[in-house]
DNA sequence: ATAGCGCCATACGCAAGCGTATGGACATAC
DNA sequence: GTATGTCCATACGCTTGCGTATGGCGCTAT
């Protein structure tokens, strides 16, 4: 056992290894930068981990795991799909995990899943876990399921298009269209809602 | 003069540099690997071009300066609106140039931008150029300004969104939330018009 | 035909980054 | 108090990629 408490744990590296991604892409990712990030040298890294995909690895499913399983949950316990949807929605954009600003390492995320046909698998399930989950809550909210589930795909697209643009212009790729698209398409739930009931 | 017709050109390596950006991100824009995707040496590139800077600045110069301008030519001369819309969302998704999937390299420009501030600035000049003009076109259908903005910025990200979605998922994220986006923003410009008058 | 120029090949030095090998400090077990 | 295991430092070889230096080939002009 260790009892200074300074030891780093394989998980204190994935962290840096995440806020790395956030800031600079997988390019950034690097053992000998992560390694000087933390004030260690690079026999540390190997010590923790069997190589750089190991890490790439641990830190794609640490996103898999916590950070995508968080945001549903936070927003599970709200009484209506409304109130569900929009406190996703805001979340989504603001979220931060052990200082890490969720957005931009979701951005970083895709442009890596571009090029790794891991993080590439690994995206294509969360999209598919997350549109099917907003997809149910518009059904919930009124939609019929095939409208539910083109206005669903719509809405995390545009979701993904501020993750992209919010790389470059921080301010510029503001949260009012996303809001606005949510609000819209609810507003059409509402009344389909209504219309059938 | 040359009479062969084989020697490379300026714009030869940028094309080249286009298509290894639509594949690979910036990361696969090298100088070696170009060369040998040409079948000549680093020789050849570094008389043709300062140093890799050089050659990134002239590929962002060439999407900025021709690629970008050549999809709104291309939909000018169509009589309303809502068909000059119609038409660039899908000359966004489909057009190629080159042989280069625009889409591809819309992506892997994103990507780019979050890393380097010329590149950054260049998408945000064309960003805003574009929003611009979806914004006066949506206004042309009967939007009011405030809500054409909005709506255009929102057009927009779904757009951005395609493209990062893409390049990991190429079958996943189809172009029907897109233009179903699309028509219902111009359906709701031509109630506005019919409301005004 | 020869001098010059456009276009490219070859060969080198240099830096960054990965992975390995080896040793050392420090705590715990006994 | 010594042996063992945990956690990390240092040093090495290797590859990839950049940029430069230098030379060579073919065309053109005169």
């Amino acid at each position: 056992m260790m009892a200074t408490g300074q030891a780093l744990t394989r998980r204190d590296w994935v962290k840096a290894a995440l806020a790395a991604l956030a800031e600079g892409g997988v390019e950034a990712v690097k053992v000998e930068r992560l390694a000087r990030s933390l004030s260690v040298s690079k026999g540390s890294f190997y010590w923790h981990f069997k190589d750089r995909g190991d890490l790439l690895a641990a830190l794609l499913a640490f996103w898999q795991d916590e950070l995508t399983a968080q945001l549903i949950e936070r927003s599970a316990d709200l009484p209506t799909p409304r109130q569900r949807l929009e406190t996703l929605a805001q979340l989504s954009l603001e979220a931060e995990s052990e200082g890490v600003n969720v957005a931009e390492a979701e951005g970083a995320l895709r442009a890596w899943a571009a090029q790794d046909a891991a993080a590439g698998h690994g995206c294509r399930l969360v999209d598919q876990q997350r549109i099917d989950h907003v997809a149910s809550e518009l059904a919930l909210a009124g939609l019929a399921p095939a409208e539910a589930e083109l206005a669903a795909r719509a809405i995390y697209l545009t979701l993904l298009g501020i993750y992209a643009a919010r790389r470059y212009t921080p301010e510029l790729a503001g949260d009012a269209p996303f809001r606005a698209i949510v609000a819209i398409v609810l507003d059409a739930a509402a009344q389909s809602s209504a219309r059938a009931g």
